[in-house]
Parts: C-alpha cells; sequence; structure tokens
DNA sequence: TACGATACGGAGACCCCCGCCGTTTAGCAA
DNA sequence: TTGCTAAACGGCGGGGGTCTCCGTATCGTA
C-alpha cells in the first residue's frame, strides 16, 4: 500500500467515523469525502460500499467486544457473564450511532462474510451461551440474543439517554416480561 | 374533495402499498408517481411528506389492530389477552413490510401527533397492559412492548419467515431469555 | 534519474427529494 | 347549456447523492 493510500485510508476512517457519529449509518460518502479533502473516487476506491465503511469503522468496537467475551468465558458464573457481555454489547449499540443499523444490516445479508461484525459477535458470543445453556430458554441462540439487542437498540435510538432505556428492555426481556404463573 | 382528486388520491394509495410491500418504507415517491401514472407534484399534494403517505397506506391494518385489543379489554384471562394481542402485533409489523419502520419512526418524531400510528397502538394497547398489570414485570409499560416489538419485527425482516420468527423471539421475551435462579 | 504501477480527482450519467408555477379541468351558477 | 373560478394537475429546475470511468499526478523502484 502506498503511503499517500494509507494516508488517506486513515483520514477518511476518522472523518468516517465523526460524519457517522452525526448523521447516522446513512450518512453522505460524498460529505465525507469533502471533509476529508479527497475526490469521492478516492473514498469510493478504499471502500467499495457503505458497508465495508461501516465495517471499518466500526472494527475497533467489535474487537474490544469480541475481546471482553473471551475474558468471560470460564467464569464460575455463566450466567452472569453471559448477561455482563449481552449488557455490553448492548450500551455499546445503543451509543454508538451506527452501529445498531450495520449490525441490523450484515444479519440481512446472510453472514457471507465470516468476518463481518455480526458473525465475529456470533463466534465469540458463542462459547458464553453455550457455557450459560443450562439457565437459558430452551432453544435461545447466540442469533437470537445479538438479534433483539440489535432490535432493541434502533428502537430505542431516539430516547433521550439510549444506553439505560436499551439494558432496561434487555433486562426485562431476560427476567421476562410476563413470566408464565 | 374533487372526484379527480379523490381518483387520484384512492390509486397512489394502492400504488403506494404494493411498491412499499415491493421496496420497504423508503420506496421511491417519484417511482410511485410514476406507476400511479401521475405528475410527482400530486403525490406531494396529497401526502406533504412520506410519513404521511406511511400513515395512510397502514391507516386500515393499525385501526384492525386497535379493534382487536379493545375486543380484548375484559376478558377473563388479561394475560392471554395481552398475549394474544401482542402476537397479533408482531405478526402485523413483521409481515406488513414498512409497517414496523413506520412505527419505529413515529416513536422517534415523539408521538406530538395524538393519531398517529403508535399514538393509536399505545391508546388501544394501555387498557389491556392495565388489566394484565398483576402479571407483569414491574414496570413494563405499553410504550416498553410498541418497542421492543418495532425492534423485534426490523431485526427479523430479513429472516425467510419474519413473522414466525418474530413471534419466537417475543415469546421468549415474555417468559424470560434467562430466568433468574 | 527515469519509468511503470498505483492512487488520485472529478466529470458524467442517473436517481431522488422538494418547491414552485403556468395550465387544465371539475363543478357550480346563471 | 355555457361561463367562470377555484382547485387540482403536471412537470420544470435546483440541490444533493451514488456509482463508474478515465486522464493525470504521484510514489517507489530499477
Amino acid at each position: 500500500m502506498r503511503a499517500d493510500a494509507q494516508r488517506n485510508y486513515a483520514r477518511l476512517l476518522a472523518v468516517a467515523e465523526e460524519e457517522i457519529a452525526l448523521n447516522g449509518a446513512d450518512a453522505s460518502l460524498e460529505q465525507i469525502a469533502r471533509v476529508a479533502g479527497v475526490g469521492s473516487g478516492t473514498v469510493r476506491r478504499h471502500f467499495p460500499n457503505r458497508h465495508a465503511l461501516l465495517a471499518a469503522v466500526f472494527r475497533d468496537h467489535v474487537e474490544t467486544l469480541c475481546a471482553h467475551a473471551r475474558d468471560r468465558v470460564g467464569r464460575p458464573d455463566p450466567r452472569a457473564a453471559l448477561l455482563e457481555w449481552l449488557n455490553a454489547v448492548t450500551t455499546s449499540a445503543a451509543t454508538i450511532r451506527g452501529l445498531a443499523m450495520a449490525l441490523n444490516r450484515d444479519q440481512v445479508t446472510g453472514d457471507e462474510h465470516e468476518h463481518c461484525a455480526t458473525g465475529q459477535l456470533t463466534e465469540a458470543g458463542e462459547p458464553l451461551v453455550r457455557q450459560a445453556a443450562a439457565v437459558l430458554a430452551p432453544g435461545v441462540t447466540i442469533a437470537d440474543l445479538l438479534a433483539l439487542i440489535t432490535g432493541i437498540a434502533l428502537a430505542t435510538e431516539h430516547h433521550p439517554d439510549p444506553a439505560a432505556e436499551a439494558n432496561r428492555l434487555l433486562s426485562l426481556a431476560v427476567t421476562g416480561l410476563s413470566p408464565a404463573p
């Protein structure tokens, strides 16, 4: 990779992060190019489509969450371990503008990319779910949990305090909105 | 309302319904105008903004759900009554393309319109929630339930059988993903 | 230093949203 | 039936976005 390409890549990533934080997952690529001071062709060369850009922007965040999950494998209390992680994921999804939509989008694409955000989170979270299987409702999968979390994050995007609201909804779902009598 | 205006309104509504079923809540207004064989100004006159169009298109569906709720007020088993209604809402939100996004959008706008879709569903569902309060987790509101449902519907939009998947997730949330030990 | 590969910038084609305004037409009244 | 007027229509123009493509500038090496 040429030096100028590297510079532009880094610059674009930084600008994209700001712009997405400001305007959500469908921020204008054109605008990002303008702010970064490069031609629109350049952003498109580094990131062929919006999905690629989102993946790059959120890569670190996702990686952090995955590490968080791995740390919790083998903990003495599997239920607590899983719930802590789910809370962390929820907080990120609700706080980091655009992340929830990005996760939702690549669930749609059907995980053809093993290394997409949802794929990574699935892989990292699966052991936690397996460990906690005994205390989970039968049939619950890591995919279910991630779908629910992205859904909750999308639905609470507007709220004054999205993270708090999202976590509250998640807690309700975990313990049961209306447990059987 | 003039006769030609009435004709165009009806025609636009029909075309919009198809187009939204095909392309989701952000179908092209321009395209709708083309298919309906009217100028783009006409669609904009009848529906000043996208939200107005969505509201009109989904009005009947929402009204049906509200009636469904009113039917169930006063039933002997309040829990069953509420859950049946929640399932119905979930099925609609997951099946009718664009509805979930529309509901989500007007939760965002903050219900300044009392008669918007979410507002109507809130009003209709509130008695069911009140009735069932004794068997609900403390603090659960009708707004929470609707938010959760729209979130679930958004998250399962891609699934081969969205309604089944959405209802499954809802059931899990109702009985608890991992009820406390 | 010269050269080839690589990356850059932006023009062009296409689509969409939105506001505006000249023209047509429905429906009423004479 | 015939005029008339307000309401409704259609589409143009401006602004912006996406995506493709190609001539040009630049980097890194021989």
